[in-house]
Order: structure tokens, then sequence, then C-alpha cells
DNA sequence: CGCAAATATGCGCGCCCCGCAACTTCTCCG
DNA sequence: CGGAGAAGTTGCGGGGCGCGCATATTTGCG
């Protein structure tokens, strides 16, 4: 079911989400406003709110998507890997740096960058980007219920191993926005959640 | 420092909070106006936004203020102690049950738990409670730092554990609410942060 | 008691989000 | 292939909200 009517609103979705995010890095949270973002999209303003409730909405659209999306690799993993082993494998596979993607070709990688920790530090734009990871959580603490064979209802077990997932990744975000790109993003998750599946033992 | 002036701030920033609350939980998010939780409270409108920048904000309010006393709690934990014993005490502190707070007289016990459901499902609470957790989960991540003698900078290991401290008591919380008080929290507590100091395997 | 600082309040603006009612574009079936 | 109907877009308008600014009031302190 591909039709042309999807395959239009798809477009208009990414573009619109795509707009607040390049004019948010360029000019920061507060200085675009909803018509700006209509207008890089070739859309009336309110269309924009027939696609995102908000301006963090859609923002963050994007990274909703792609978390959503380790629940799925979680599944397409082969049954009898080991459970870590599944979930980093499908970790990784989502969060993997994409090649060319996520730069504006007018701006300079480094206020790019910076443009980026202004966009995170917003505090509006927190609380959307911890909810998305919380809608990604419901997803993957029920593919971790069918893999183990555990309850969604009666066991804290399948949503305690997706929060702890989405801390891991939270945590690895937050590190390589501070510390920079010393190491590759690849290698903190590893770290991360070999040290979850250890049961953080104080090094 | 705890002159009239300090004493009647706190006064008037619980008052409003509280007032924000009990009206929320009684009559749904949506309905209730600034101007109300003002009047409840005995204050302008405007006097609201110079406590609270939001509604979402001041609902919280209790959630994070009891939160960021975990930290606290852990530091006056004698240094001996293992961490995760440490944790698990300074966490069951805060969050035992208060004795008679956390009802209007006017509202029916199960009243009040199905608007509190009804308010923690409101999406824009929501973001703003799990920002109040990365909030607190900072000041837990700087006391964690300091018992172990990591760099909060350098190394990820606090922030993994005051990350997957947030995600058990997150877990806990919303395991309650969607399974009711058959089983106590402290008890939920006790197992989820066992289950995170064992590496979560598999049952 | 009286002044300086902090706080509360009133006013007004700009923006955001959404319901409603046309209007246009796509889909599908006879 | 053609027309009915579904789906999407747009303009309009309103209710609230968050906040800057100026003013009035209260508090702390000498």
């Amino acid at each position: 079911m591909s039709g042309l009517r999807e395959r239009k609103k798809a477009a208009t979705r990414a573009a619109l989400s795509w707009a607040a995010i390049r004019l948010t890095v360029e000019r920061g949270f507060e200085a675009v406003k909803v018509e700006d973002i209509a207008e890089a999209a070739s859309v009336s303003p309110r269309t924009f709110n027939n696609y995102f409730a908000s301006k963090a909405e859609a923002i963050v659209s994007r990274h909703l998507d792609r978390s959503r999306r380790v629940a799925r690799a979680l599944r397409a993993r082969p049954s009898q890997e080991p459970l870590w082993t599944a979930i980093g494998a499908a970790v990784q596979e989502q969060f993997a740096p994409e090649p060319g993607v996520g730069r504006s070709p007018e701006t300079s990688p480094a206020g790019w960058a910076s443009g980026l920790r202004a966009m995170l530090a917003e505090p509006a734009l927190q609380g959307e980007l911890l909810r998305a990871g919380a809608v990604a959580q419901a997803d993957l603490a029920a593919a971790v219920a069918e893999r183990t064979g555990t309850d969604l209802d009666r066991d804290m077990y399948p949503h305690l191993v997706a929060a702890a997932v989405g801390a891991a990744v939270s945590v690895v975000t937050q590190h390589f926005l501070r510390a920079g790109p010393g190491v590759p993003v690849d290698r903190l998750l590893a770290e991360a959640l070999a040290r979850i599946a250890a049961g953080l033992p104080t090094p």
C-alpha cells in the first residue's frame, strides 16, 4: 500500500522534521517560528500541526523513528543468540554513524556541532527526547518479553532490560557530546552495554 | 538564613505545586487553567509564572525534590558500605510511602488513584517527569563519582549507575501503577535494584 | 523609623496549538 | 474511464500560555 498518497505524506513529514532540525541548529530553538519551518518545507503553517503537535515533536521525530527500529532489529536476530549479544547487535545496527547524512551543506562541521549541542541543551527538547526514548522502550520491552518468555504485565524484567538499554544509549550520547568524538560511538556503546550486563561493579 | 522571606517563598511554592497536583488529579490536565491554580493558592496568575515556567513543571516539582534527595541520602551513607547496598538504602529512604500525605480529604482513594493514572498518562507530564529524573540523575552521578573515585567527565561509570537507578525507579513506578498495590513498593524497588546489580540475566 | 532589596501584581504582546469549515487531490470500484 | 468518496491541505479564529516590563507592596537591616 505505498500509493502516491503515502509517499507524499512521508516526504512532507521528513521535510518538516528535517527543516525543523536544520533551522534550530542554525538559529536556536526560540528563534525559529513554526511559520519558518512550514515555509522551509513549502507547506502552510496549519499543515505543520497536522503532522506534529509541537516544534519539539518535529525535531525529535527522527530520533524517535530510529529508536523504535531497535525493537524490530532485535526481533530479527537469531533466537538462539544470547539476549545481550542480540541486544548489542540490534543497538549498534541502528546507531551506527550514517555516512553523509546529518549536516547541511551550508554549515561548517564545527558550527553544526555547537548548534547541535545548544539544541540538545534546550529543556523543551530534552523532555521530548526522553519521551521518545520511553516510547521506544515500550517497543523494546515487548520484543524482550517475546524473546525471554516473560510477561509484560506481570514481570518487571523486560521493562528493566529495555530501560537499562535506554539508559546506556542516553549516557553514551551525552558522553559523546561532552567529550567530543575522541572515541567512536560503537566502542562507547559496547562498553556501556557490557558494564550493564556485568552488573555495574565498582571499577 | 531561614528568614520569613525564605519560608514564605517555600510555602507559596509548595501551595502552588500542591494545588496544581490536586486540581489536575480531580479534573484532568487540560481542564485546569493556570488561573485556577493561582487562585487555589491565593496568588495572582502572574506570580504562578514567577515560580514555575509551566503547569507541568509545577506538578512535577514534588517528584523532582524527592528525587534530588537521593543523592544527598547516598552521601550520608557510611563510606565503607558497598556501593549498591548504600544506593538501595538511599533510594528506599526517599521513596518510602509517606503516611497521611498524598490525598485530598474530599476525594475517595479510588477516585484519587484513577485520577493519578490519568495525570501520569498525560504526554506533557511524562516529558517533564522524565526531565526531572534526568536532573536528579546528574546529582546522583556526582555522588557516585565521589564515592567510587571516578571522574564525571572522563568516565561513563557514574552516569551509567545513576541512569540505571533512575531506570529502576521509573520501572517500579510504572509497574506499581499498572499492577496496583498488590506488592509493596519497597519490595519492588529491592527486586529491581538487585536484578540490575546482578547484570539482568535472563530469568 | 526609613531606606534598599526582594517579591507580588497588573498589563500587554507574541506565539502556539487546535477545532472548524471549505477546497483540492488521490483512490478505488463499477 | 469516470465519478463518488476518502484523505489531505489550507485559511480563519480563538483560547491559553509564557514572559518582559513597569509599578506597588512587603521584608530585612541598620
